[in-house]
DNA sequence: TCAAAAGTGTTAGATTTACACCCATGA
DNA sequence: TCATGGGTGTAAATCTAACACTTTTGA
């Protein structure tokens, strides 16, 4: 094959920008950098596109090595290719998000891995141009955040409604009226009360909730 | 320099999303394919990124080599990489979409390129992946057109009412009320009333309007 | 004189926002 | 018994959507 052979290749790499929710904050998973150039800098968990490898897969393939997990949610947030963001070659990154419940990851594959959950206001200075990343990434999960229901991506299966808004919070950076909130959130009804109680944050206990992915396919009428 | 050298490199090319607007309708710059694979086919027009050279510069390359304008309104679409995505090698392409006023468009320089102006809801099959990226460019250009002023780059710079409303009908393929259209214009102050006629499009005459940017970074406020 | 596009306000309904108190329980 | 977080409704204000006729003028 050589139909485009006078043209020049390049490195493509993917970076990933996990978000967590956590202590009532939203988080990002970051880790030192393993290799040289910028060895020991702060940076998103990130690898190189194989020949045979489409993006997506590529990503997907990182983040499973990454966390273990699959099938998680993720979006590409775009290309990042000027001259000169990377220090040491001329390299083109694409930059995915993807959301996970920091439960689920487990802890001595991050140990393992030498990342930790940062929040998302207190990011250190990353590598190359990756803060830019996070700030795409951020604005863009937020978009989708209120008009398609993935935040129950970062909340354990059960969940209840305060913790439910604080990640509403935490994402969108403001606070929300706890009564319009729950109006809100009552008529959607793919979002479903259980019988169960949570009785560890609170002593009264609180309802705990459940996302019907299926009730939601049905009348998808989303909007927070 | 041999950081990365174990990683193998790919091709990366950039195809264009030109959006014009002409007699009513909505449009898409798009040609026959000049190159193998694929030779005669309709695609966009698109260009491989060269060693040194930034992927927006690529893109801004590209769209001038085509249209003989710069500083045109630009925004990056995604990346789109599927191992199997161009039938000849493997490519990484990314789309960028701009918005071009038609009447600026040398027909000369059209001619020589063949490319063609198309409305976007009677588009051929194209080459690859390019339909794909269409509709996302669509989707991405749609919902910036309802939150910042970008739509003045379709038209020329003083137009009607008429002609704007028609304009975001086209783009937003729904009819938009006459009355409460302009109501909404007439809260944004950077959308400027000049004292001359348009004559052209009916007898009676309609007033002329014109985007005011410096007013509009003053107080911008912009929700259509 | 008539066809064609420009221009102009009001009202009902829907949505959004602001706001404060009682409840249940474990410590 | 009290501190903590859970749970609930109403009213005002704002925003949105529906709707029809008069004006101007060139053909």
């Amino acid at each position: 094959m050589t139909f485009y052979s006078e043209h020049s290749k390049v490195w493509v790499s993917v970076d990933v920008i996990i978000f967590g929710f956590d202590e009532g904050k939203l988080k990002v998973l970051i880790g030192r950098r393993q290799m040289d150039p910028g060895r020991g800098e702060w940076s998103l968990y990130g690898g190189f596109v194989a020949a045979d490898e489409g993006i997506d897969d590529c990503a997907a393939r990182t983040l499973q090595s990454l966390t273990g997990l699959h099938n998680l949610y993720m979006r590409q947030v775009g290309a990042f290719g000027s001259i000169d963001r990377d220090p040491g070659e001329r390299v083109i990154s694409i930059a995915y998000y993807a959301l996970i419940n920091v439960k689920d990851y487990d802890e001595q594959l991050r140990q393992e891995h030498q990342v930790e959950w940062v929040d998302i206001n207190s990011l250190p200075e990353l590598y190359s141009d990756h803060n830019k990343m996070v700030r795409q990434a951020l604005r863009q999960m937020q978009q989708k955040m209120h008009t398609e229901p993935i935040g129950f991506r970062l909340l354990p299966q059960l969940f209840t409604l305060t913790q439910l808004q604080h990640l509403y919070e935490a994402v969108s950076g403001q606070e929300i009226d706890k009564r319009n909130f729950r109006k809100r959130i009552k008529d959607m009804d793919f979002i479903e009360k259980t019988e169960l109680i949570d009785k560890l944050t609170s002593k009264r206990g609180a309802a705990l909730y459940r996302f019907n992915k299926r009730a939601y396919n049905e009348d998808p009428n989303f909007k927070l």
